[in-house]
DNA sequence: CCCTCGTGGGTCTTTTTTTGACCCGTTTCT
DNA sequence: AGAAACGGGTCAAAAAAAGACCCACGAGGG
């Protein structure tokens, strides 16, 4: 037998290593985005014992990577950075490495980044996506471009956790589509100008709702400042978005039973921009919209940036991203273990907490 | 702070592991030095109790590293290839990484191999320093090319470790000094021949004492058999030496008390071929002998391993090595970390079983 | 202002793990 | 044949971990 990384090694010769690893770096993480936090919060969220918790607060402040006072456990200078660059390292740990390079192959895509955890169970992972989103889009950015970035809490996500530092100029922000659900912070509208705050560019709005009758849509397309906006989603360089479930998606934008039968019949799994992708990727549904259109996503935006998670949500990755050029892709453990099921694929990693 | 290694994070995180780590990896190495190893032989060897050892064996055998059988406990293929491959791995969990760094610029020479572990602690030690500089014996081998090696555990040790695959034609193996004390294994020439058998060498033998007058000197050297091969011994392409300790070797030398109390007023410290150091690197004695004569030793030969260890060969080695061009080194981690002591250099490594 | 809520810390008991100390049947080597 | 060494089993002691609780404190809200 031949060993090929460290990891490997390390694993073999200290198997219980990987899982006191994992929990005390979720421990950690959670920390970092919720600080201060309490011992007993921690306990309930992790649904262990408070005396768990309780140790493994002593080893990390032995380390060095918390404090702990009045208030509740923070994470020392040492703590966030270990938290912010142990990624690669525990990755490679959990095997999430291989999991990216089996979803860049089945999925055919640029990129893949695999958060760890399950969105599911754990809320801290839907910023650690956020995070990772937002260091690509940062990479992304170039003087003057325009980025498209739509709703959801993923991309609400993105938008939280981009950090304030200094952009390229001219750069213009703008919702990839109109307004859609109640949640104020969830809309594409929001995000775009929270995230051209963030960048210090400009952004236009799209101030209407996302599903319009055709007869509106035409006289509303002859109105020159929406004109002018659509033009501006329509030449944008970098696209960030979500993906939704066909099921949950149709819902929320209010179908009724027969066109939720009609979406279930036709296979729908799917949701991006009011496209319903049925399993192979083929458009079975199209909602008309303002904003990108685009039956293929991408063939015209330079960078694309798919952000999605949660075990619920592989399928309609995969529809989405799998049969479209899409450059990268965040998703979470959850999600791309699920997605690999769903691809007949085994995949003996370490199961953690 | 920045997080400069994976070792680093790891030892953050989970401050536990190195020891773990280490215990267990020393476990192995002893098994697979000397397999069938019993539990209690084991538990004897590293003074710990029989059901530590017990406990080990069995996360080891869950690990596939090992099997147990009647006989005792023995590696399996995975394990064999563990313990030979995780060396690099490991060092850097120790320390050891650094450890040659630091070694290699304070006695410049070319390179330094330190294995975990104290030689005085842990006879397997020997074994492992003779894997690894036999390991860059191999390296050094070319067709035609003498190699002279010189008596004592540590060169036994080479010669034991040395596989037996094949090598570059033309080698010639010689002792690169006389006789010297009286367990045959550890003599040069014994330790030439094993070698040269191992490599499918010729080999020529030296067959007199190494300590005599200069009368019957200068009758062996108009000898045309012995002149020879001291003709041969001063060709030598590749050296392979231990390091006394001055005290030691002087005893061993049949040194009378007057002789022992000069030396030391000298200050000598190190021996090598009857050359005696003191700790500056100065030659402040020389027994006469027949072989290899170098008062600069390895001006001449192209590449010089020196293979010594334990703690109290600390000084020897610096003075030996750390003044000549020597282009090895071999050393155990009890040496090594001594030798740091001895420039006055903390090192805040982590200590093990 | 007090009162509540969440905080860390202390302490006790219970549970689990680890370790020590045996003994036993078998194999191996002398 | 017999001694020595092997693995394995077992039980009790010890240690470590975890659970359960209470306390004093301080921030925030009524």
């Amino acid at each position: 037998m031949v060993l090929t990384s460290d990891r490997e090694m390390l694993s073999l010769l200290a198997p219980e290593i990987p899982e006191i690893l994992v929990q005390r770096y979720h421990i950690l993480r959670k920390i970092f985005y919720s600080a201060p936090a309490g011992r007993r919060s921690l306990a309930a969220y992790f649904q262990v014992g408070e005396r768990v918790i309780r140790r493994e607060i002593e080893v990390l402040r032995n380390q060095g990577l918390v404090t702990v006072e009045h208030k509740g456990v923070s994470l020392t200078a040492t703590g966030r950075s270990l938290v912010k660059s142990i990624t690669p390292f525990l990755k490679s740990f959990l095997g999430l490495t291989v999991l990216e390079e089996r979803l860049i192959d089945l999925l055919k895509v640029k990129d893949v980044i695999v958060v760890p955890g399950d969105l599911e169970n754990d809320e801290v992972v839907l910023w650690e996506m956020g995070r990772a989103a937002a260091r690509i889009l940062r990479k992304c950015l170039k003087e003057g471009i325009v980025l498209a970035i739509s709703g959801g809490t993923s991309c609400a996500a993105v938008a939280d956790m981009l950090p304030e530092t200094p952009a390229p100029a001219g750069i213009t922000v703008v919702p990839a589509r109109g307004g859609l659900g109640e949640v104020v912070d969830y809309q594409a509208n929001t995000i775009a100008a929270r995230v051209a705050q963030k960048l210090k560019a400009n952004y236009r709005l799209l101030h209407l709702p996302d599903s319009l009758s055709s007869k509106a849509l035409q006289v509303l397309l002859r109105e020159k400042k929406i004109k002018e906006v659509l033009d501006l989603i329509n030449s944008a360089g970098i696209l960030v978005h979500g993906i939704g479930t066909a099921e949950e998606m149709a819902r929320r934008r209010g179908a009724d039973p027969r066109e939720m039968e009609r979406l279930y019949k036709q296979g729908a799994v799917g949701e991006v921009f009011g496209f319903f992708y049925n399993s192979t990727g083929g458009v079975v549904e199209h909602i008309p919209g303002l904003g990108l259109y685009l039956d293929d996503l991408g063939s015209r935006v330079e960078n694309v940036i798919a952000v999605a998670g949660g075990r619920r949500k592989a399928a309609a990755i995969v529809a989405v991203v799998g049969n479209h050029p899409h450059d990268f892709l965040v998703l979470d453990e959850g999600a791309a273990k699920k997605i690999l099921e769903l691809f007949g694929e085994a995949h003996n990693n370490i199961n953690l907490v």
